[in-house]
RNA sequence: GGAGAGGUGGCAGAGUGGUCGAUCGCGGCGGUCUUGAAAACCGUUGUACUGUGAGGUACCGGGGGUUCGAAUCCCUCCCUCUCCGCCA
């Protein structure tokens, strides 16, 4: 959530920069500035009556000891107001100060001033693309199609077994699901990512930390016999790992890189979305995480964006990042790139990648700070990446590198699949 | 699932109802010494809110209670650890 210092300091602009995620601010900040400076006020009174009460208890003891007993009776006397201010007092405080936060809350971060104004995803701009369109044989088919030739997933199956958007993958492309997940590790450890096998299930705490909660609950898988969520990234569990910790400078940047297999209800969701691999209730994604210092984030995420580019350059697909246009921005986000690559057969882009820098927003949930020499604690900033998810990308190549004799595996991946041809 | 123990500052570990935000040690930071380092010695070292400031307030797992006064007593919830059972 946003600062409450930088709200009050900075309501104006905090309110036109909120106008371009198309969320009007007006009445909610107001509401709390009153309510901080509601709470303030309690503050100060319900603080001196505990200073007050607080000097009278220990002149209490001393006439104790002093055996004074009467005067020490008239003291406790007077105790008796000072704890009934204390008590409403400090109540409407933290009734100020729940309220306080349920507001913020729902406040969402403010974007980037590069960030393009727009609403719908046909207003994202397009960043750069590359890679080269496939030509398709005569006869090429979506891979939902070419799952059943080859017999590489079995959508019915994960019905019977699950339901839908839980598909069975099968020999060789079960094992291109293995590569690929290899393939990005070991891609992020050599750009100096350390590898994290983070659990898949979190408690509520974690959840609230990076923001699932309590805007999102519906999206997450809620084991409420354990009161547990199944992650939808691991983002979640990696990111908390830093939740409540105050790091030195001298850590900063913290590369995070983490596989993980993701669970998302995607309540709602319907139609050609959902076709085949293109929307699932449990994916496998590996995930880069950074926590950097608040004056290099943007060149960390720069980077992070120029490293997801060469993962899809060495799978050989044909891509385009997208600068997410404020409409289309999460919640949570002050800048993100999207990455989509194009599955030639369905003739779509997929997005496959979601690169974002949160700033200070989910680090003021978590309480990630760091601490320099002389200088003041402060918020971190923290950034996150797909790098990548597998079945848009597992659709694509399928599509893509489909040929009369099989299909062809990328020259990067081979030794990782030990084989090159689907046939 | 059964039984027991315990949750205190970065770690380790004391703590009698009052002067305890909390002994001591380790670690961290600063300094002296040294060509440099180590060692030794000296000093310093939690977080947040609040106040122009001196300062004030809160926090010893969470919540509630007793008391003039609670880390310390009571209730309750949560969590962790150990042993036994089961098990990848």
């Amino acid at each position: 959530m946003l600062t409450l210092k930088y709200i009050t300091e900075n309501t104006a602009e905090v309110i036109a920069r909120l106008a371009k995620k198309h969320f009007d601010g007006t009445a909610i900040i107001a509401q709390v500035i009153e309510l901080d400076n509601a709470r303030k006020a309690a503050q100060v009174q319900a603080d001196n009556a505990s200073a007050e009460l607080n000097n009278l208890s220990k002149e209490i003891g001393n006439l104790m000891k002093q055996g004074k007993q009467a005067e020490a009776n008239a003291a406790k006397e007077k105790t008796v107001e000072l704890k009934e201010i204390i008590k409403t007092i400090g109540d409407q405080q933290s009734a100020a100060e729940q309220k306080l936060n349920d507001l913020l809350v729902q406040i969402p971060n403010l974007p980037h001033e590069s960030v393009p104004s727009g609403k719908h995803a046909e207003d994202n701009l397009v960043e750069r693309t590359g890679g080269s369109m496939p030509t398709l044989y005569d006869g090429a088919v979506p891979h939902w199609d070419l799952a059943k030739k080859y017999d590489l997933i079995d959508f019915e199956l994960g019905v019977k077994i699950s339901g839908a958007g839980f598909p069975v993958y099968k020999g060789k492309c079960a094992r291109l699901q293995r590569a690929l997940i290899n393939f990005f590790l070991d891609n992020a450890r050599e750009s100096g990512y350390l590898e994290i096998q983070p659990p898949y299930v979190v408690n509520a705490a974690s959840g609230y930390g990076t923001g699932q909660l309590p805007d999102k609950e519906g999206q997450m898988y809620h084991c409420t016999i354990d009161d547990l969520y199944l992650i939808p990234t691991a983002e979640v569990p990696v990111t908390n790992i830093y939740r409540d910790v105050i790091l030195n400078e001298s850590e900063l940047p913290i590369k995070n890189t983490a596989y993980s297999a993701c669970f998302r209800r995607e309540a709602g969701s319907y139609g050609k979305d959902v076709r085949g691999l293109n929307r699932l209730h449990q994916f496998d994604k590996v995930e880069i995480v950074q926590i950097q210092h608040p004056d290099k984030s943007y060149e960390t995420l720069d980077q992070m964006v120029n490293y997801v580019q060469t993962l899809v350059d060495k799978l050989e697909l044909p891509w385009r990042i997208l600068r997410l246009c404020g409409g289309d921005m999460s919640f949570t986000s002050a800048l993100t790139f999207d990455f989509e690559v194009y599955s030639a057969a369905q003739e779509r882009w997929l997005e496959v990648s979601s690169v974002s820098n949160f700033e200070s927003y989910q680090a003021n949930r978590l309480k990630c700070r760091f601490k320099s020499g002389d200088k003041k604690t402060q918020l971190a900033h923290t950034l996150n990446g797909s790098a990548l998810a597998l079945p848009r990308i597992v659709a694509a190549l399928l599509e893509n590198n489909q040929t009369p004799e099989g299909i062809r595996i990328p020259k990067a991946l081979i030794p990782y699949t030990g084989f090159d041809i689907i046939d």
